[in-house]
DNA sequence: CAGTGAGCGAGCTTCCGCTTGACTT
């Protein structure tokens, strides 16, 4: 039997520093919170100074039971959860639920898995810090009570099964504003005039200079006269400027800026980068992978900078030390970077190395020098006009970190002017002017959230908890508050003026905007919601509330303040709004009236009906039931227009017949389709259109799936005509019935035989080809 | 899997933050 017991948190962790700790020290790890409110009810003696009813869960016993009997026979019980509020409870859970003693147990924090970090921790115990437990019990219980009481009000007033929450309610938010925000805009446009001057250098190397007009131009006619006037005029150089100016690395990766960064270089989505960085972590290959923290340890710096020098040299050397700025960070652990700086990669799937390769640049990058860039500025005068053309250039003179990494922004739209060399002109230089553009340029809406955007944002809010922000990004889409998706853009007419050979040409050029990739939308049930919240409850949904609590929560952490006093002055008010919403607030169905029907003279109205968003016609009485029609996928109840809400009661539509058969045009769950004999075929998207297209195209569909079916088929078994190897979406395999079966790809799906497509599905697993839902 | 659109009303849903598997695709 082991003199000492440690727990920790994660077993990745346990199995690191059992090998600091040598043979007379067992490691083990409570896997997280052992123990949580109870579910049923509220968890919490309202009654009794909101006394927590504490649970240990079902998938908790074995680790408990476990610890129990280790606990009983170790010497000195080591606490080393993670220095936080957090971690400080999951060590009173576990001093309370393993029934310790206090003259044997020690409460150890350290915030980098060193040898150094571990045995020092060893040598500076302390013991239980119960404000800083209560501060977590503080928070938990707040959480609980906001979201236990406030869903339940959402099934009465809304739907079943909704949720809100401190934290969810307000990401919601964030895209239901941003989306109305994006309704709201009003598009402007102005001319860019762009001068493009031939330049013929000493040595006879001929180049372009591009310049731009200083100002922007709102009007054509304006943008058309500038051009009139300076047709024919001498353009000179007025000022040349030189400024030196450096650019420095970012900070190595917190949870927050991994996930952006993956999500904008390698199109992660959050979730996906949390499981692969789980799996470099458990490997071994990488810190902890949530943290808050930009902290790098000492030994991390020094791998960095050894590894840099060996690379790059001394000079790209320069080791720093960043300091966490987000708010609400609570700096547990180190930044995350690899565990060894020596390996720039690694051995795994392709996921894997990318984001390996990501993190170890990253954490390189952070140690290294400044880039020195010298940018240069050409004012260009003329001599009909007083306006200014300028040109900007940028040099680098020393790429530093640029070597290694460059951050990338979230702004697509930004202007990617490759600012390079200007070509060596003084003042004084006579221009040849070969061409001036004016181009009309749209102003650009907010952006839309993407995931990650998102999460930063909630960072910057101080909302959420790094362990929480991609499952907090799936909740809200699972309940339908939100949807990831990508949209179609549509086409506008850009206008263009061209000066060249001394005469002036009006232009127009069709310009695609408005393409989404990736987004979130809110849907009309998470606007509703949103909007019911925003009604009853406007100091939860704050942006700030978080923020206040949390300063509250500090307050009881330094022992000024009782916990139960703190949620009390909270729940009082606010379980009484809960009672009144509860008498006297009205179901909210996001209900629009959009005008009166020419046909029936009855009115249209939109509101979220039994089965999703609906327009309907007329009131429903006893005599008359209303016609109804399902909104489409991008539509909405807040921006739906009268004319597209009467134009989904013209679906579905007969559009002929076909082998004396009806064909019938329609809009389903899977979009716009043709269906004929039962059968559906989809409508191309972005080719045809459901409210126009002719019986002509829809018989070439049919006929055009019908010969795709025939090549479907690679081969049958006259042995078996269950078995056949298909030709799918994702290659050919093997179908038998229900079930789908890989073929290896050693072998010619063309050339199996029925013996080896039996070997094939008895070796291979058996799948349901289809989840039911 | 693409027609539906009500209220006799069982029993259930739900929060945030710590962790990792056991499940599918």
């Amino acid at each position: 039997m082991e003199e000492n017991l440690v727990i920790v948190e994660s077993p990745a962790k346990a199995k690191t520093i059992e090998k600091f700790l040598g043979k007379d020290y067992l490691v083990k790890s409570s896997f997280g919170h052992i123990r949580d409110l109870a579910k049923k009810n509220l968890g919490i003696d309202i009654n009794n100074s909101y006394k927590p009813e504490y649970i240990v869960s079902p998938d908790k016993k074995k680790v408990v039971d476990e610890l129990k009997k280790l606990a009983k026979g170790a010497k000195v019980v080591w606490l080393a959860s993670d220095e936080d509020r957090e971690g400080e409870a999951i060590s009173w859970h576990l001093y309370e639920v393993l029934g310790l003693k206090p003259e044997k147990t020690r409460r150890i924090v350290f915030h980098e898995i060193t040898k150094d970090a571990i045995l020092n921790a060893i040598k500076n115990p302390r013991f239980i810090d119960i404000n800083l437990v209560n501060a977590q019990q503080a928070r938990r219980v707040l959480d609980r009570l906001v979201g236990f009481e406030l869903s339940p009000l959402l099934w009465k007033k809304i739907k079943p099964s909704l949720s809100a929450g401190r934290v969810q309610s307000v990401a919601v938010k964030l895209i239901v504003e941003r989306e109305r925000e994006i309704n709201a805009f009003q598009v402007s446009s102005s001319f860019r005039v762009g001068a493009h001057f031939n330049i013929v250098e000493p040595k006879g190397k001929v180049s372009e200079l591009l310049a731009e007009l200083e100002k922007r131009i709102t009007e054509v006619s304006s943008a058309k006269s500038l051009l009139e006037k300076l047709n024919g005029a001498e353009f000179r150089v007025a000022d040349v400027t030189k400024k030196p100016g450096k650019k420095s690395p970012s900070p190595p990766f917190t949870t927050s800026t991994l996930q952006q960064e993956a999500s904008r270089k390698l199109g992660f989505s959050v979730a996906q980068t949390m499981t692969i960085a789980q799996r470099l972590y458990e490997a071994g290959k990488i810190t902890y992978m949530r943290t808050d923290s930009v902290n790098l340890s000492q030994t991390a710096i020094l791998g960095s900078s050894s590894v840099i020098e060996a690379l790059y040299g001394k000079d790209y050397v320069h080791t720093r030390n960043f300091v966490t700025k987000s708010k609400g960070a609570q700096e547990a652990h180190e930044a995350i970077r690899p565990t060894f700086m020596e390996n720039s990669s690694i051995d795994g799937n392709s996921t894997e190395q990318r984001l390996y390769e990501l993190i170890w640049k990253r954490t390189l990058a952070s140690q290294m020098a400044d880039a020195i860039l010298e940018k240069t500025n050409i004012r260009v005068s003329n001599s009909n006009t007083p306006e200014i053309f300028v040109a900007t250039g940028e040099v680098l003179k020393f790429d530093g970190f640029l070597k290694v990494y460059m951050e990338s922004s979230d702004d697509e739209n930004a202007d990617e002017e490759s600012k390079g060399l200007l070509p060596p002109l003084k003042v004084g230089d006579i221009l040849d002017l070969r061409k001036m553009e004016a181009a009309e340029k749209f102003s650009l809406h907010p952006p839309r959230y993407t995931e990650a955007s998102l999460v930063k944002k909630m960072e910057d809010l101080g909302i959420g908890r790094p362990s929480t922000y991609a499952p907090t990004i799936s909740t809200i889409q699972q309940r339908e508050y939100v949807i990831k998706e990508d949209r179609d853009g549509s086409t506008r007419i850009s206008r263009i003026i061209v000066l060249s050979n001394k005469t002036i040409k009006e232009s127009q050029k069709e310009e695609n905007f408005g393409f989404e990739k990736s987004k979130l939308f809110p849907t009309d049930i998470g606007t509703v919601v949103n909007d019911f919240l925003e009604q009853y409850f406007k100091e939860i949904l704050d942006y700030n509330f978080t923020a206040t609590v949390e300063a509250e929560f500090d307050q009881i952490a330094e022992g000024n303040m009782i916990w139960s006093t703190m949620i009390d002055k909270f729940y009082k008010p606010f379980h009484l709004k809960v009672d009144d919403t509860d008498k006297t607030g009205e179901r909210s169905k996001g209900e629009r009236v959009l005008g009166t029907d020419a046909v029936s003279g009855k009115p249209v109205l939109v509101k979220i009906g039994r089965y999703g968003p609906v327009v309907q016609i007329g009131i429903a009485t006893d005599e008359e039931k209303p016609r109804f029609a399902s909104l489409q996928k991008g539509q909405s109840l807040e921006t739906i227009t009268m004319e597209e809400a009467m134009d989904l009661f013209k679906l579905p539509r007969k559009v002929g017949s076909f082998e004396d058969n009806d064909v019938v045009i329609g809009i389903g769950r899977f979009g716009p389709y043709v269906r004929h004999l039962s059968k559906f075929y989809s409508l191309k998207r972005g080719v045809d259109d459901p409210m126009t297209i002719t019986l002509d195209r829809a018989i070439e569909l049919i006929e055009g799936k019908r010969s795709d079916d025939k090549n479907k088929l690679i081969k049958s078994f006259a042995e078996d005509p269950e078995i056949q190897i298909l030709n799918g979406r994702y290659g050919p395999y093997i179908a038998v019935g229900k079930s789908n079966f890989k073929i290896p790809k050693s072998k010619d799906p063309a050339s199996l035989s029925y013996e080896e497509c039996k070997a094939i599905i008895k070796a291979g697993p058996t799948k349901p080809s289809k989840k039911k839902k």
